[in-house]
DNA sequence: ATGCCTTTCCCAGAAAGA
């Protein structure tokens, strides 16, 4: 079993490069952020043809999950229980999507960014967090090897930022947002940390600007968190740089798993 | 990056991203 997570930055702009990508590394399940596509002009058909089926989940102009299986979509759950929203409680954006796929169930879920720590957006982001968390533990009940992956927009460590010191101030490192992943491991998930394909450190962002990425000045933001029986089972995880070379790439890469179940 | 790209809205430039 083959699963893999992308932040696309854009679904129809990255569909030639989506598609191509899906028929080259043919995992069985994709976790997809920032659609950035409103579920009636969610290209199915076009995933179709691979032989996906799609979970979408999008609001339009911003944001925007969904999953895509040929393994099978059941259970589908769209959203969080007790989303905080922004700017307030009831506009609920399109951050979240679950469903089981075959053996395992999977969450793709697009974290609030933050913005910066004194913006209401990073309180936001911490109180998401916090539904997410609730949610984990409210769907836990569908028993299977299951895993939260996606963009998280908290690197987890300094090691996971290209050079800590360009970040203090900024969103992505502070303490709170840590101790919200923190949070969540200590519900029993794992951090899969995936292998680099090159240099030593496994990040999955790279902003598009000052040729960040040729100089591998990233970040690892987007991350695996899995249940004990669905880490067990993972034999392999990297990030798969290739997808982000050349014009027309996203600014993240995907991060591939491969599971004996 | 105090926005050195990119994408969306839709045709001009603002908003958002991390």
């Amino acid at each position: 079993m083959r699963i893999a997570t992308w932040n696309v930055n854009s679904i129809t702009a990255r569909l030639p490069r989506l598609l191509a990508w899906l028929a080259d590394v043919r995992p069985d399940i994709v976790c997809l952020q920032e659609t950035k596509i409103s579920d009636d002009g969610f290209p199915a058909s076009e995933v179709e043809s691979l032989g996906y089926t799609a979970a979408a989940h999008g609001d339009g102009r911003w944001n925007g999950v969904a999953i895509l299986s040929k393994v099978g979509l059941d259970e589908v759950r769209a959203g969080l229980p007790g989303d905080p929203g922004y700017p307030t409680s009831d506009v609920v954006e399109a951050r979240a999507v679950a469903a089981t796929c075959g053996d395992v169930r999977v969450w793709s879920v697009y974290v609030p960014n933050g913005r910066e720590p004194s913006h209401d957006h990073y309180g936001y982001k911490l109180a998401w967090l916090e539904a997410l968390r609730n949610a984990i533990t409210s769907d836990a009940g569908i028993a299977r090897p299951f895993a939260v992956m996606g963009d998280f927009n908290v690197a987890p460590t300094d090691a996971d930022v290209w050079d800590p010191a360009a970040f203090v101030g900024s969103t992505h490192v502070t303490p709170p947002e840590r101790a919200a992943l923190a949070a969540l491991r200590d519900l029993g998930l794992r951090d899969i940390v995936p292998r680099p394909l090159k240099y030593d450190r496994p990040f999955t962002y790279w902003d598009y600007r000052a040729g960040n990425f040729h100089k591998n000045l990233g970040m690892r933001i987007d991350l695996v968190y899995a249940s004990s029986a669905f880490a067990d089972a993972v034999t392999d995880a990297y990030v798969d740089r290739e997808a982000r070379k050349g014009t027309g790439a996203s600014d993240h890469a995907p991060v591939v798993l491969e599971l004996s179940l």
